[in-house]
DNA sequence: AACAGGTATGCACAAACGTGCAGAACGGAG
DNA sequence: CTCCGTTCTGCACGTTTGTGCATACCTGTT
């Protein structure tokens, strides 16, 4: 009776078989009257076409230690992906990206405005995203990705489209560099109505999604080596005891960024319009960045932290690591 | 460095590089230094408790014309249990039936107070009721289960258990019988204080769950031939047009239900105080409880439905089949 | 009608998984 | 310390699932 159907309709009814009614994939096979091989692929689409959903839901008294730590002491929704601290950085980073990608997609909905920085782990992110149907939503790039060598924006619009893909938004791309040579050319810039568009989109933001870079990383990150800034600038950085950034525009360790000179040049959005988004997810791999996150949490800049277990550790005791720089108590909170 | 840990939480490490990281359970058993069989437990366990929990959400547009068209008519968030027509009644009421509790679980948060009937579609959804971690949950029984022959209690109140067992909720029976002899019994005993703590329950009630009797059905359900009812009550219930019962209480097939007499004795909840409640859902397997479920329907006392492909068919289009009885246009709309 | 390019299907094999069973580890009670 | 009952663990086996490949099937084009 149940004749040929679309693929999408045989997919959720074989999701609803397997998942919900714990039949075996041969079973459905034979209602299905198709192969067995033919029902693992189409429960692999309903998988990938975000159609089932598998969350893990972890009740506070079984939540581990090192979550109920962070969550108390920074004030956000922390999520520690469990990795072996005998890995690699980037097999950590790949796996924090792909745990990440799971974990926003319950967080996004219809209608939103989901602003997207660039950088490795942003773009690691986007590589694991899964698909959730929305409608009507929008992927803003949070900061320009130009540079001396070139536009960024095969780079950039990369990792967009990757975005725009999953959640079958619109996507608004941000063709600037990432700094201005000059201060006031961004000024004038910034009153030009394409810019304006992207600038009104940002501060309609609600949800931002953004790694953070560490200016004393071993390995320091993309903007810090490659080549956006020269000599000077970074001077200037050190000078201002800069520790980090998100989406190009610096802090310092206890949260402030007044009087950073970079951020008058930089193309990524104020802090201040950053601090109104309501959900702002932080994604971190690698103890590398340890002072750049330190900074950042000082500053108020995430409510959701998702980051691998090994930093997370020295996070709340630097003790047992040799990244210990600052103490808490110094720390200042900056958010609203 | 991640010494060993409780259960709970290991189960939590291993779901979550399970379904979020997509490992294997061999890797997860190399990293967390056990035998692959013992990750295959601990995610087991972590299903099992409700720490993992798998959606599916249909999207209007693959959601089957089916849903689509008994969504709109009878203004009903409908699920469409997939079963082939083949099988027999008892097979297709448990698949019904083990979905049905999948679909239940995301329904159910803190606080609730849950209504709940029995019968053999309700016994059977509770011995597949999935866990989930709610806090001050209440189970709370909707009708008497007496009968002539026994109190019922033993029956009821281990459909009871279970859901107070899946919830972590506190259960609370309700021992009167089904129907009382007479009606002023009835009156008195709905005034004593240990029946008014139950009633005033049910009036508390945030979701109700439940079957639908109906009275012709090929196999008449269990209120119908199990000791509950004489020959004089049956005839009164044909007298008076009945065609089916929620939780003991009777109605016709437009929905109403004023001056069933059998009602005045049963120990079952006004149906105006159960159309208050937000959730209300009805589960029903097997097409001889077609008219039943029609009269549910149109007393609008459904705010939920999840029900067998083959009645699904039939609900919405009686030609194919001979169960036609009453054109839709003569129901009247008995919900709030 | 013949064809090309793409997609969907089933087969067969390899990988991944669940579970009964036997032994190890644990935790009181004597 | 020893005993016994319980729980936990890993092995081995059978089952279930993923996937490369060859073939069948479309669909639009010449």
């Amino acid at each position: 009776m149940p004749a040929k159907r679309s693929a999408a309709s045989q997919s959720l009814r074989a999701a609803q078989m397997y998942y919900l009614q714990d039949l075996t994939m041969d079973a459905i096979a034979r209602e299905l009257r198709t192969s067995r091989s033919t029902v693992s692929r189409l429960l692999s689409a309903a998988r990938e076409s975000g159609l089932v959903q598998i969350q893990i839901r972890s009740p506070q008294d079984s939540a581990p230690e090192l979550e109920r730590a962070l969550r108390s002491r920074f004030r956000v929704d922390v999520h520690v992906v469990p990795v072996l601290d005998t890995l690699n950085e980037a097999e950590v980073l790949e796996r924090v990206c792909i745990q990440a990608a799971r974990l926003i997609s319950p967080l996004v909905d219809s209608s939103a405005v989901i602003g997207v920085a660039w950088g490795s782990t942003v773009s690691t992110l986007s590589r694991h995203l899964t698909r959730k149907i929305t409608h009507g939503s929008t992927i803003v790039q949070l900061n320009g990705a130009g540079n001396t060598q070139t536009t960024g924006i095969t780079y950039a619009s990369e990792i967009m489209r990757r975005f725009g893909n999953a959640y079958e938004a619109k996507v608004e791309q941000f063709p600037v560099p990432a700094f201005f040579d000059h201060a006031e050319t961004k000024t004038l810039m910034w009153d030009e109505r394409s810019v304006r568009r992207i600038l009104d989109l940002q501060a309609r933001m609600t949800m931002a999604i953004f790694g953070v870079g560490s200016i004393d990383a071993d390995i320091p990150s993309h903007v810090y080596s490659g080549g956006y800034l020269d000599e000077t600038d970074l001077d200037s950085l050190s000078a201002g005891n800069v520790v980090g950034d998100v989406a190009t525009v610096f802090f310092r360790a206890n949260g402030s960024s007044d009087g950073i000179a970079m951020n008058l040049r930089s193309s990524g959005p104020d802090l201040d319009v950053l601090r109104t988004v309501r959900r702002r997810v932080c994604v971190v791999s690698g103890a590398s960045k340890i002072s750049g996150l330190r900074g950042a949490l000082a500053a108020g800049l995430a409510t959701d932290l998702i980051l691998d277990e090994t930093t997370a550790r020295i996070l709340v005791d630097p003790d047992t690591a040799g990244a210990a720089e600052f103490s808490t108590a110094e720390h200042r909170d900056y958010s609203s």
